[in-house]
DNA sequence: CTAGGTGCAAATGTTTTGCAGTGAC
DNA sequence: GTCACTGCAAAACATTTGCACCTAG
């Protein structure tokens, strides 16, 4: 339970107790590779019996996301989803009729991508990939 | 003006004076290749003359994207923006500065999209690339 | 102690909806 | 005339903010 503590210090937080619970939440989420939402994140605190308000999720999320402990994604939903930013960048394929999360990364699309910018006098700064995407039958 | 009336008539709707004026608006927006906000239609229609609530105006944005004569993106901004859908397909590159909009196909990238949904026992239904760029100096 | 963090409620911004009136066909 | 369409106001969301209280360091 340290590793939490460390990660927040060195983010210049103050270990709070809903700031250690949400990073547990998103650390527990990382094997389904959910991709929470601050009312997913908001409703597993109150199942895990912790008087967090939502507001605070809001906040305490945006500033992990300005410390770059966690990456917001828009996806087409209308409300942002949040992951743990692990080392690497990596892009999505969200099933349309599950809502399953895979994550990739594909070398020669990354290349393209920064071709792409150039050629049209810009630099590329970052990007949001999202594959739509139905499992095959059989 | 008759083209629109076409167009319309031929997603079976109705033609009414918000339609035809908002599809204008659209088409106007073309040639700068603006990408639209519901705000900005309604805007638009305003200082036209034209007495149209947002509601409308949201209501028919819909109604065209069901009727495939629009898109509606997300981007980052936390609201939706919407383009008079042309025939083929293309991504986006939005400068983070300026928040200019510059639209791109890029034959590569497409063709590895299709392959890395099948790897994963995927099938491609549709995809959402976004840019972030800065543009290079001098 | 005290600056930063929190809960709550109210405010914001975007998009949707209920309903009674209006207009296209 | 009828039924789809519209405007308006209110509702529904997702997210943010103001403020008085609380707590980690």
């Amino acid at each position: 339970m340290a590793e939490q503590n460390q990660e927040l210090r060195k983010a210049g937080l103050k270990i709070t107790l809903p700031r250690v619970k949400i990073l547990q939440i998103l650390e527990a989420s990382e094997g389904g590779s959910q991709h929470l939402s601050a009312e997913d994140v908001y409703r597993a605190l109150l199942a895990a019996g912790e008087d967090v308000g939502l507001a605070t999720v809001y906040r305490v999320l945006t500033q992990f996301e300005n410390a770059g402990l966690v990456t917001r994604h828009h996806f087409e939903t209308g409300h942002s989803v949040f992951e743990l930013a692990k080392g690497e960048h990596h892009d999505h394929m969200v099933c349309v009729a599950s809502g399953d999360v895979v994550e990739f990364t594909d070398p020669v699309i990354e290349k393209r991508q920064h071709e792409i910018a150039e050629e049209h006098g810009y630099e590329l700064m970052d990007h949001s990939l999202v594959l739509y995407v139905r499992k095959k039958e059989g």
